[in-house]
DNA sequence: AATGAATGAGCGTTCATTCAT
DNA sequence: AATGAATGAACGCTCATTCAT
């Protein structure tokens, strides 16, 4: 019930997801769908079993044929989250050819089109809400799926720094800035706030692609020059 | 909903006036402030009220002297929060001198010391996983403070676009680009995830900071362009 | 509120049926059962539900599955004492044949051997002692039960007034006065209160059946009038 | 808080009241009106001490300067209830000259003017409620109450008898038959329940006292003759 | 495989009681 | 004498979990 997380844990909490297999397979996938809709709106406490069942069209019992537990519910619903994101990753990186801009911009987008539009960005709410009540959860999706993004973005951002379409700049921190507005993107449409959607998702991806070209390109962009001038001539 | 709660959480043991009545005015913030706490680690629903009576060093019972209900007690945890984000914002935007570069910077970096580093950071992390379930309250947390917040950024850029310091464009997108890497900040800290502080929040706030004022100035930015060029012929 | 139940509450332990489905069945008339008895005994406020279930011989949550609230159950106690007390009364006043005397022992003892005698008086206990906490409950059992009664009494009145066997009265207050002690023994044998039974509900019972048909009949009734002269010249 | 009944009860269950009374001098009747007023309404588990305190305008630890618990002040509402009843019935008794029809008109009608209509009504009511919950406070208020109202109706029965005004029969069921109407005329009242009213209290007990001078009277009614005549030639 | 009745531990809330002031 | 802040045991209600069918 309360997910402390320190108990019963006899997974290896290294490789491959644990052996918990047994009816896996035929997991029906509307199960975990229900509890993805579920958990992202109420929470993973808030949400009933009974719920998830009915939205699910199945009575409550059926849940325990597939799953151990609601904490086993909820691993599971992470688990095909992880493997939708890591899917649409290789998509979004295989072999790309032409311009780090370019690969940045795909990127970007791609993220949009392939996690950011679809239900799977509840699945980035759900760590943020979630992540201090399993932090086994959190910290797996973590390396597998947060870290794999950043390594794209990080390629991405060291190709055009070595071929010059880039300045020199703090990689992992702009990493992480870079990665902020799509996962505040993810947040903000499974929570409904943080702006009733002033700006659509494209346009503010695309302010967001517009500011960070300028913003990583190699010009000198000159700060200390016009700041005298702006309070004195200023319009 | 209760008024009188504006004092810090650090209690002396010992002072001049009566510990009844010090107690009696201290009570509601002491109770907040546990509050606050736990629902930021645990979620609303996970938290239990004997859990923030025993942080806050009371009964369960004398929460209800002063909450009438575990909602009402939320909802005063964000009404402090929006106390606190208010006058932190006052003071951070109250008649400054300077270029709309220098603004940008002091509402950044005074963002994160009066808020962003502070236990107030987490009413970012209970906005975005509770509003869903109290759709009013996140509504007006949203009317109150981050369009107030949207507000200032959107003045310092208002400001940098009419003197030629930054360049035009989507003014409405571009706050909320901006705003994006600070809310997700408070998130990720509250949350303990996305990024087991790889950098520090310092150094991502002036990676952040830096890309910004790149982005936003009103050069081309061509990629690939030579350097010298970009001064001299600007839009 | 709660359809199905309408059954005895003396269940055999071994039944042809399979249990299960017996249980789910007669479920709820258990636990009326049960808790018109403690509800009788204690007041509902004073009526825990755990006790409730435990006489009936399940669990707190089980109650759940059958009444949404205490509430719900108390209503439900009163519902069912509802439909006993209307299919008593209309077995006592079907197509009755003899005099209006007749009728009215027949009411009187009736009453007694279908509702006075059996669990069922504790509803009216019940009704006098919660209906201040439950007013439409109250109306509602009046509305169907009391004014009932009250319109089959007042019928064997009329009646009997009309064929002259009864003298010209005041009929509201006769009905409301005959019943009083009706309802006052169903309330002291729930109360165990109001003399601890000096005398037996039978000789009572018989003691206001005589007092009523001499006091309902027609005769002139002087105190101290010689007896012959008393059936000569009534009215 | 349950009032089992079997605890601590030290009082000797004899004749005087308990020598619990350190400070019942001063105790002030406006507590205990309004305890009586609230029992009476929401009966003695439902009533919260903060609404008798608050209903006497003093604060809750004000209750316990003057009783020891919600059952002392429970036991000191029926106690005061007691002696206005005993003070009531002294007056209606005493050294009464004339018939006992007479007498009988005066205790009935004494009744209600000097309890029937008064709050202390509101004391059967709660004896009838709680006597199960307080069964040695209930016994108590039958010995010295009901007992006494009782002898003092079976003396004036007594007294038509010898007298030949009334005729002879069970005394000890009449009484009880006799004092019936006037309970559940006190439970009614205190409890709206029970025919809104739709008799006037003095219609009721004058109706009452017509039916029971002519059901004690002497005469003979002859039920058996009219009744064979009834269905025969009947209205 | 699927159901849904049953369970019981757990939590939010209340309120009689205490006690420092 | 009087207050009212504080307590904590108790109770209504919920819901994850089990299991007989």
């Amino acid at each position: 019930m309360r997910p402390d997380a320190t108990r019963s844990e006899s997974n290896p909490p290294a490789d491959s997801l644990p052996p918990r297999r047994r009816r896996k397979d035929a997991r029906p996938s509307e199960l975990t769908a229900a509890a993805l809709a579920l958990f992202v709106d109420k929470g993973f406490a808030a949400t009933r079993l009974d719920d998830v069942a009915a939205r699910a069209g199945v009575s409550k019992g059926t849940l325990y044929l597939y799953f151990d537990s609601k904490e086993a519910l909820f691993k599971a619903v992470i688990e095909e989250g992880m493997v939708a994101a890591l899917t649409a990753a290789e998509q979004r990186s295989s072999d790309f050819q032409g311009s780090a801009a370019d690969l940045l911009q795909q990127l970007l987008f791609g993220w949009w089109e392939q996690i950011g539009k679809t239900p799977m960005a509840g699945v980035s709410k759900l760590i943020a809400c979630e992540s201090k009540n399993f932090p086994e959860v959190a910290q797996y999706y973590h390396e597998r799926v947060i870290n794999r993004g950043r390594a794209l973005l990080r390629a991405a951002l060291q190709r055009g720094v070595a071929s010059g379409e880039f300045r020199a700049l703090d990689l992992d921190s702009a990493v992480e800035v870079i990665m902020a507005p799509l996962l505040l993107l993810a947040i903000s449409r499974s929570s409904r706030c943080f702006g009733e959607q002033q700006t659509s998702p494209e346009a503010y991806l695309q302010t967001h692609f517009e500011l960070l070209l300028r913003g990583l390109c190699g010009t000198e962009c000159v700060p200390a020059a016009p700041r005298g001038a702006v309070t004195g001539s200023g319009a």
